[in-house]
DNA sequence: CCGAAAATGTAGCAGTCGCTACATGATCGG
DNA sequence: CCGATCATGTAGCGACTGCTACATTTTCGG
């Protein structure tokens, strides 16, 4: 029993070393072995703890959505719901959520043609990341009865623009935002 | 000289192949031998006519992201810009533009952490992509100095949408659609 | 019809993959 | 201190990867 003890603290302690090298090198292409060398251990252990690659990468991915979600609920409600939405953009951009954000899309990305563990673990992941937003929007004052539905068109919209972030320029994308934020607004007053 | 025509057509013809597989298989964890079997040749002659995996793998996202944007040249410009991006949303979840828009997704997600060569095709294919978008969304009766701004906001947001198509429910996200088409509509009636 | 060039088949290389069998070291209750 | 369980190291298996050298067939201009 007490063994086992240790033995989780040791596989927390393996997997937030790997959630870390994920956040920098991705998680599209993940290999044991360099994984491994790069956080001082083996593939062998690695597969020991975990049970398998499959299931390393969906606790990464949990993990990882785990840190986004706690880095919203960490968020000072704004005054506003259009406030809200400028400020859910602003957060994230920066860390830890861009990375993890990072993790979710190529997780998501995976998922989307159907690929297990990524497509039962997105799944879950966004349910959790949905509350914590909805919960934020409430937070920031939208009426109760409709933060759900801010959070839907929140939600996905910011993720695409996450994802563009790569390819477009960060100023245009800002008034797409900021576009989004009003309509947000509006939606709560209406 | 006539000889290069040949090949370029057989290049031509085995490009249309590949592409075909992808939208069925997904571009993740593509790999040359099993691809080359199920459209009956071999890794020896994708890798002679296209000069190797890469090269490969970029045509078939640029060649993708042709067909999504000659579908929505093809369309009928809707008579309002809420309509319109109704219009888009329909045909997003329709193919062809469904399956190439995953293409696009995986590409995107995985040119997100600096892959190439995912992320310069991606980067070309969104510019054309969005001009594609903006002048449909001209046609749609959007003012032409606010047809970028509005595309900008729904290129992105749509992107997003599509993306958690296969985790939410679609009934929704409709809602959500619906809520970012009159957004869009009040930018363009501004 | 011939010779060059293009296209394709055959076979294999060196490397990586996830994973496992086996043995050893570490830890700890009894 | 002993035996059991956990933890880890070593070595390797079979499969797969992108790619290439070499030989062959096919095509087509002259």
């Amino acid at each position: 029993m007490i063994g086992i003890m240790k033995s989780m603290d040791r596989k927390e302690e393996l997997l937030e070393q790997v959630v870390e090298h994920v956040l920098e090198h991705g998680l599209i292409g993940l290999t044991l072995r360099p994984l491994a060398a790069a956080i001082g251990t083996s593939d062998r252990m690695l597969i020991y703890h975990f049970g398998g690659r499959d299931e390393l990468v969906a606790a990464v991915v949990a993990r990882a959505n785990d840190h986004s979600v706690a880095a919203v609920k960490s968020m000072e409600p704004a005054e506003d719901v259009r406030t809200g939405v400028e400020a859910l953009w602003h957060a994230y951009r920066e860390e830890p959520m861009h990375s993890c954000l990072q993790i979710y899309l190529q997780a998501a990305a995976t998922g989307l043609i159907g690929m297990e563990p990524y497509r039962s673990v997105v799944r879950a992941a966004n349910e959790l990341w949905y509350a914590a937003l909805r919960d934020y929007i409430t937070a920031c004052g939208a009426p109760p009865e409709r933060a759900g539905r801010i959070a839907t068109l929140v939600d996905s919209s910011l993720i695409g623009f996450h994802l563009d972030l790569a390819t477009d320029r960060p100023d245009e994308l800002a008034t797409g935002v900021a576009d989004l934020a009003v309509a947000a607004g509006a939606i709560a007053a209406a």
